[in-house]
DNA sequence: CAATCATGCTGGTATAGACCAGAAGCGAAC
DNA sequence: GTTCGCTTCTGGTCTATACCAGCATGATTG
């Protein structure tokens, strides 16, 4: 392992980012101990704080282990990174080897109701855009999902092609606007008629319905969405980290 | 803002957590910069890096955002600490302003499938302590839990009054083992005529299967349990961050 | 042989200083 | 007036050092 300082990272990144590696890879396996700060210090000819910043990265990502007074080790578990976090629905069909396309209901301007607007922290009356899509997965329909946007942030939104970008692809590259967090929440639902219909599935089938408020890092909305998965077809997947 | 070294805890604990006091009753609004990381070292009389290792704390939550060259501000979305992380049956119904109880169907030992031996990281045949109980919220029946847990960790285990107490609490007062993080999977069902009956709704009823596998600091897996929840009385609630 | 204590490891906390890049405010020059 | 450039803020990174507490090991002592 070397440090360059031409590299435009700076030190404490390129020595976890090497770790990281080393840990995906397989090269330092789970519950192995990791050399110690004070030997990363030495060898690399760098102050012992450099070195706690760049583990201080993989205990925060849950990669290593602090033990007091033993060695820090790497995590037995591996968290497979692609459950982790959030991502639209384009996104989340790549992840799992599926082509995501749209078919759009509608799409218009309009009123936000009182509780929404609240969300996006607008007084009463402002206008947002609904859109409201049809996601299919390799062609075959996945959910129902209902998109609400601040109009103020993010408008002429519509003009773009949202049947073949990804909206978040969008909202980053046009509008600067990066999702960071997300609430969500997650009920068990019987399908309507009109849903069912839609889905191209029984009435009354079991589906997913999710409600998701997501947020830039300053914790400002950016959009407000309720989705209708199909229970025989999708399953969530996420993890958590207890306090 | 004072700091004390009579206070058992470290420094920079102290100034995250009057901090984090001071977002949550408000005296820190929304948005509103925090003070430099300089002039509370000055005023402190403590080194900078100890601000910074306050303030990181914080960052990582959430809760305050850099911003290179301007100074560092309160996020404007505040996070429902409620949401974040995951917890049992018995927290989440606390949390929820309910009383957490449990009729036991079944509680014994058997071999671990190979499936579930493999998570646990043990040889195929290895034993496992097996938990069916009815969960109920207020004494209405809520959910349905089927939990394995390794027979070699938690030996003995059936032996505590598992219907008064949380399974988490009992796992980390006897047991020292902490859960810290989970992976979970969400899928939508229609109930069978045994589960209907056990919660006492419908045949057919929508309903949530959740599969959960929960680890502590080091990887460690737990547990491993699959939980079905009524549709109409339960919302799963989380947040989730993006890379 | 067993209990004890010293030593040398580990990570945890804290210091005081240094230099960088980006943003902002302000004044001077055009 | 507008623009350019300086000064002075901000956070970002890094150094070299210091002392603490927990743990392991091995030597010493009973």
């Amino acid at each position: 392992m070397r440090i360059s300082h031409r590299d435009p990272r700076p030190i404490f990144r390129q020595i976890s980012d090497t770790l990281r590696e080393d840990i995906r890879v397989g090269s330092l396996k789970s519950g192995a101990p990791i050399p110690s700060e004070r030997e990363y210090a030495e060898k690399l000819r760098i102050s012992r704080m450099t070195v706690r910043a760049a583990i201080n990265e993989l205990v925060a990502e849950g990669l290593l282990v602090r033990k007091p007074g033993r060695a820090t080790t790497v995590s037995a578990g591996m968290i497979s990174k692609s459950t982790q976090g959030f991502m639209s629905f384009t996104e989340d069909m790549q992840l799992r080897g599926m082509t995501a396309t749209s078919r759009l209901l509608n799409c218009h301007e309009e009123m936000a109701d009182a509780s929404v607007a609240a969300q996006f922290g607008l007084s009463a009356g402002s206008r947002v855009v609904v859109l409201e899509r049809v996601r299919l997965a390799d062609g075959q329909p996945m959910a129902l999902e209902h998109v609400q946007l601040p109009q103020g942030r993010f408008a002429g939104i519509q003009q773009h092609d949202l049947q073949a970008h990804s909206l978040y692809a969008t909202m980053e590259r046009e509008y600067q606007a990066a999702p960071r967090t997300s609430d969500e929440s997650i009920e068990a639902v019987a399908l309507s008629a009109t849903e069912a219909a839609l889905l191209g599935v029984a009435q009354d089938s079991p589906a997913l319905l999710a409600r998701r408020v997501t947020r830039d890092a300053e914790g400002h909305v950016l959009e407000v969405v309720k989705t209708v998965y199909r229970g025989d077809r999708y399953r969530m997947v996420f993890t958590r980290k207890r306090s």
